[in-house]
DNA sequence: TAGTGAGAGGTTTTT
DNA sequence: CCTCTCACTA
């Protein structure tokens, strides 16, 4: 008898990949980036290479024949499960690209807009952000007769952040009022009357807000057995990163969407978590295993981002944290030059210092856009822009305002957004609330007539407002509306109508429309760039800041520029030099989070991303505060509080050892 | 009922 | 400093 025996080309190491991942990555690296089936906590400290890792994982996924469709990538924007997909394509090949991903708001509109009908949903939804959804909350509070002065009823900001946050905790109401608004348990009935208005409202006009997208989304994998197990086995590998932002109600959903086969692989870092705002929960990661028993944890601690004296500066901050995962990143990068904290200047020294060793260090040959400054909140770089316009340093800023929330965007898109849903009443609102000569009062009749006909806008024109001095104006919308109905035509080309529409309003509008012409400007070219108006409008509403901030045309984001950005926004980056200003009591951490001792943690964890981002160079700034701007804000507190470098420095015990202190002269005028 | 002006109160971060 | 609210006027 002869005996043949089969070669096997399974098995480690026999079989040929195009790529060494052994030696792109370190041992933890690749356990992390080769374990495709089960479940894995990735605690990855920052700098350690987690998007590297998670991009080879995906490579290594598709070299393993598992269809790209199949791997989810869930990241905390769009644009870094984009990055991701590119490099992971760039390594391998353009299969990498197929892989599905974007926020877990991006992938639940995906879903819905698929399954909509599954959950007495309609697929044409609306999604309203945050100002329209304070707009809504404005009316509801004013019909139930809420807002009048004597009562000191929870504003309309305080409404969506006490219903926001009960829903992203997954808790009741009555839970979050008594932990973060006590002085308004006594309202608690109205709170709730009120929430159960707004649900209607949205529901009846087909609106949906960000919670809603989650919300429903976890609807649709509970309604039923054969939808989830669709869902579930079409993404058979899961992938969620910065899960330390993630919040209770998008764990649960991935435990949903994991249900089948329990394939998910979570990746974050506890002392990252700076979305507590709105309902992260860090402790998410140290629920995960619970969630998935088996779970395996894999730690990435070597730092490839830092050199050793900035990586000592970063332990020493994150060390003074009340409460963490015990971690010890260490770093291989040589460096000499340590921190250095500047203090005893002024707002406009600082500004002025800032400008001019951007410059110094462009001048060694660092290109601008390695160059970032950072910040805690967007207006405490004002004094700054003005220095860097002045000294003519071209720059971007992210954070603070958006695109989409700035008035003459949203104007312009409540037309499309009626088109797309035209029971969208908010939207008509809006635009009806433009007309001259038109309030509350007619807009709500005309409205009124409107919903009453499913949204025809024909009811613009109705015998019934043919007596109104604005019918002439009604007739122009009413023209515009029926100019757009040829559903072949351009999206582009309906926005120039709308435009045409728009523009006398909107020069009688604003006085500086000069300025905001610019941002109708690149929203029609945004445009071109869609076929279908939902996309658009979905886009818009989801997209993170940097495709759709206000002032940045998308050509300029190639261009050689210093970057200016709020601490949030810069997560996930680094530079080669960072700036981080204001490290001042109050403004770092904020008067806001000075109460409680667990926003003070928070806003610790938020330095210490900000100080993580830089490579080569850190500058540490702590200005004396002397601007008229901040006197409200000194009353609060005790009158020097202001000046006082922040606790997050001092605290630190060897601060001056980790650090090189600057001292600021001035150019002696004669010489 | 729409539009305006004075006055008061709050001032972050984002999908 | 900016937004929101209220009261007043046309």
């Amino acid at each position: 008898m002869k005996k043949y025996v089969l070669k096997r080309n399974k098995g480690e190491g026999e079989k040929l990949y195009s790529i060494d991942y052994r030696a792109e990555l370190n041992p933890q690296q690749y356990k992390a980036a080769t374990a495709t089936e089960g479940a894995y906590l990735v605690v990855a400290g920052a700098g350690t290479g987690k998007t590297r890792t998670l991009v080879f994982r995906v490579a290594y996924m598709v070299e393993n024949k598992i269809p790209p469709g199949s791997i989810l990538l869930l990241t905390f924007t769009r644009k870094a499960a984009q990055e991701m997909m590119r490099r992971a394509s760039s390594i391998l090949d353009e299969r990498c690209k197929n892989v599905a991903g974007g926020t877990f708001h991006s992938f639940a509109n995906l879903l819905l807009r698929k399954y909509a009908l599954n959950i007495g949903l309609l697929p044409n939804f609306t999604i309203v952000d945050r100002t329209d959804a304070e707009e809504i909350l404005q009316i509801i509070r004013t019909n139930l007769n809420l807002n009048k002065k004597e009562r000191r009823f929870p504003n309309k900001s305080t409404l969506i952040n006490i219903i926001s946050l009960a829903i992203n905790k997954s808790t009741s109401i009555k839970k979050i009022v008594s932990d973060c608004y006590p002085h308004y348990l006594g309202d608690y009935t109205e709170i709730m009357t009120v929430e159960e208005y707004y649900r209607r409202f949205k529901q009846e006009k087909q609106l949906l807000d960000y919670d809603d997208l989650l919300v429903y989304l976890k609807q649709l994998l509970e309604s039923g057995e054969d939808v989830r197990k669709k869902i579930s086995d079409k993404y058979r590998y899961i992938m969620v990163d910065e899960y330390q932002d993630t919040n209770r109600l998008q764990a649960e959903i991935t435990v949903l969407l994991a249900s089948g086969h329990h394939n998910v692989m979570a990746v974050g870092d506890d002392s990252q978590s700076i979305y507590s705002f709105r309902g992260a929960n860090f402790k998410n990661i140290i629920d995960f295993p619970s969630f998935f028993p088996g779970t395996v944890i894999i730690n990435l601690e070597q730092n490839y981002r830092s050199t050793r004296p900035i990586l000592d500066m970063t332990n020493a901050i994150i060390e003074q944290a009340r409460e963490k995962y015990p971690k010890k990143l260490f770093s291989n990068i040589e460096g000499d030059q340590k921190p250095v904290f500047i203090d005893g200047v002024d707002e406009k020294d600082q500004a002025a210092f800032v400008a001019q060793r951007i410059l110094e260090t462009r001048d060694e040959g660092v290109p601008l856009s390695h160059i970032a400054v950072l910040f805690r909140a967007s207006w405490h770089a004002n004094e700054l822009e003005l220095e860097l316009r002045n000294a003519n340093i071209p720059y971007v800023k992210y954070g603070g305002i958006k695109f989409a929330e700035a008035a003459h965007v949203k104007d312009t898109l409540a037309y499309l957004r009626v088109i797309h849903n035209p029971i969208d009443e908010i939207a008509w609102l809006r635009l009806l609330l433009l007309i001259d000569g038109i309030g509350p009062a007619s807009a709500g009749t005309i409205l009124k007539a409107v919903i009453a006909n499913g949204g025809d806008y024909h009811q613009l024109i109705s015998p019934a407002f043919e007596k109104r001095k604005n019918s002439s104006e009604l007739k122009r919308l009413h023209h515009l509306f029926s100019s757009m109905k040829n559903k072949q035509e351009p999206l582009s080309a309906k926005m120039e109508s709308v435009l045409d529409y728009y523009t006398p309003i909107f020069e009688k509008k604003y006085d500086d429309f000069h300025r905001r012409k610019m941002d109708l400007e690149s929203l029609l070219h945004i445009s071109e760039r869609y076929l279908k108006l939902e996309h658009f409008l979905s886009d818009i509403a989801l997209e993170p800041p940097d495709k759709f901030q206000a002032g940045i045309e998308p050509t300029d984001l190639e261009d050689e520029k210093l970057v200016l950005s709020t601490v949030h926004s810069a997560k996930g980056l680094e530079w080669h030099t960072v700036f981080i200003l204001h490290l001042v009591e109050g403004y770092f951490p904020s008067t806001q989070s000075l109460d409680e001792p667990e926003d003070i943690e928070e806003e610790r964890r938020l330095f210490y991303v900000a100080a993580t981002r830089a490579q080569k160079n850190l500058y540490l700034i702590a200005p004396e505060i002397t601007s008229r701007g901040s006197y409200w804000a000194s009353y609060r507190s005790s009158p020097f509080a202001f000046s006082e470098p922040s606790r997050f420095l001092n605290e630190i015990p060897n601060f001056r050892e980790l650090t090189e202190v600057g001292v600021i002269t001035f150019e002696d005028p004669l010489s």
